[in-house]
DNA sequence: TATGAATGAGCGTTCATTCAT
DNA sequence: CATGAATGAACGCTCATTCAT
């Protein structure tokens, strides 16, 4: 289809508001296993509605149809991880240890929420189709590049870190790392012959892109 | 029905022989362009079938079912980049070099093979379940890995590189920088609300990955 | 899709209600014949549901599966067989003629109803796997051989039948006789060269069986 | 289809033929094996060539089509038992014995081959459209009923047996109570609450039977 | 607001059969 | 004589969605 339905908002706050806010939740927190879990095809309506122990009608009366249920879920996993990334907000004062919160916070993010990932993933395979028919997915952008940027500027202003840098950069870098262990650990695994998600392979990953990310900002020490 | 249970290739080198390998290369190729796009479940025995001109039935005959020739498009992917990092080789003696040309040939394969990027992350999607039925995937494993040790060796003789590095985890570097920039190109352009995959963009991208790379491997240079 | 999981009973009085239960109904009904038919793989969902005038869709709705259908069927036609037997209740004050009646009716509905034959038989051929399924079908059983265990006494008190009889056997006896005849009426009319179903031969064969019914139960005549 | 296509026999004695006689023959009792498990639409002509370790091809080859597959599977069951019972062929100068012999061999000869009780079910279920295609079929017919006819002949020529009997009457009614007690076993069983297939069980039946077909035939005693 | 009933297209898969050597 | 390749219809079943109350 090519025009989005909307489905319904709950509003008011008496008795059967919070009835339907809760049936409304519940599908939209069975919609995000589901949907992260089989892909947006394999994620079939009734798979969603059963886990949501509600009934396939529900689904279009709340969000209009599946691809609006699809949207609100990549709204809702934006806004928590935004949430997330706003409330963990380190310091940017001692700028190293804050840049290496920043990658602990980042591993441990898409390790601790797969769903996240493979919502993303879907979504790319998707070419971005449904986060362009969402308005509110525009909004969250980049408090988390603004971040790094304050970090760095301390780090060049103490004369720690590079001056040359730019933000953007260093945060797609330390999303890749984070992001692709996580992201490929299956395939990776298969093909490296040795098992990724482990948790003593993971601090040691996590180790290994500090190390790569401090080098990579730091100053160069003067050569003689 | 059908007499063949299972993918075996063709044998023989007749007219006819050579008129049912076609059928089944492009069975192949046809599954490989419309699992990438539409992902497994998205991706109908009917769709792979049209574009190969030819007839359900046919998949059947030569793969078994969806999933055998899912396999089957798995492993000729991974044959295909097996085959040209095998050609591409550049020479370890120039290290620096040498790595520079490792970072450019993934970045440029990761963008020109998009193909092989969301059939590897639908294949994380079903975590795997496909990649551990086939044999012939788990053959190729790691020459790349090997290539980087070299590479780290030779750097570390020469008093250039350090030599407490893991080739497997400068090879993870480089891959999740490559692979993550197109992989989530559309959700990180929609994020940062900037374009990711002009050519210009992609240039850039590849500056950044080598700086970051050779920053991390080169040795500190001896604070005075 | 569909709410309902298994073949639920419309409930309710409504005029939807009642609506849903005639399309149920007119299923159940082009399924028997289609089975009674074409047996339970020559009988496939789109045949009956045509026949019902209905959609493939809706026999999934309320049968959830053609094997559930299936089992709904061999329920009802026992049902049906059941209800007609408590309805003819021979008077077994006479046993003999009561012995008469019981066969007559057994002839008589098995010829009337060869559907009833052919389901059973395609269970048999499936090793009653379908009944064992059905907690209904275990309900029903032999309401019948209480009737012939009625006769037989009445009629040994009264010094006209054997009293080592197990009504089990007679039952069966009668049973196989009538069953046979019928199930087996194109394969022996071919075999014996003469038609089985006429109305005439049948009243022959009915003969045949109440004479041998009755000198199987009577008692011996005393020898001089 | 409505016209029977043949399938070539195979002639001559060399060892080529030999090796085709070889296939034919393994055709024909995989054939025969999954009809009778399967029924006729059940039975896919996939599932007989792998029975017999063969290609689809062939049952063409040799059977023109699945009809004509079936109907040599028919003929051929109806040979089997036409030599089994010539080969048994009990003494009709002891009349009783005889009659006991008969009713033992049919009840035994259900039981072991209860491949042919579902094929001849199978038949009836179609009608007997393939035994009326087959010319060979037509020519066992009733040696059975001739053999009973002689056994009757001397019964009543001793005194033993009643003169009014028809051989076929009779004929019939022992194979009802043989046929019908193996043929519908499981629904049986299942609505009796007992099983019926115990070697116990049989020899009760046997034992009814018995008493049944003597009761039948046996003059009566004469009334004071 | 919630729910049972209906709809028709499409899914992966198997069918019996024929075409070519 | 045997066999690999091809064919198109049909199979049981699930899909997302809409109609009625």
């Amino acid at each position: 289809m090519t025009q989005l339905k909307q489905g319904k908002p709950v509003r008011g706050t008496g008795v059967r508001e919070a009835a339907a806010q809760a049936t409304r939740d519940s599908i939209l927190r069975a919609a995000t296993k589901v949907f992260a879990r089989y892909g947006y095809d394999g994620g079939s309506v009734e798979k969603i509605s059963q886990t949501a122990k509600t009934y396939d009608r529900m689904i279009y009366y709340y969000f209009g149809n599946k691809e609006g249920l699809f949207i609100a879920v990549l709204e809702d996993i934006y806004q928590r991880m935004d949430d997330a990334e706003a409330k963990f907000a380190p310091d940017p004062s001692d700028p190293v240890e804050a840049l290496k919160t920043v990658v602990r916070f980042k591993v441990a993010y898409y390790r601790k929420n797969p769903d996240f990932i493979t919502l993303l993933n879907t979504e790319n395979l998707h070419k971005g189709k449904h986060v362009s028919k969402s308005p509110r997915a525009r909004e969250f952008s980049a408090q988390a590049v603004t971040l790094i940027a304050d970090i760095l500027a301390v780090g060049a202003e103490r004369g720690l870190f590079r001056s040359d840098l730019d933000a953007r950069d260093v945060y797609l870098l330390i999303v890749s790392m984070s992001y692709f262990y996580t992201s490929n650990r299956y395939t990776m695994s298969a093909f490296l012959g040795e098992a990724l998600d482990g948790a003593e392979a993971v601090a040691r990953w996590e180790a290994v892109v500090i190390d790569c990310i401090l080098r990579t900002v730091r100053v160069d020490a003067p050569s003689r």
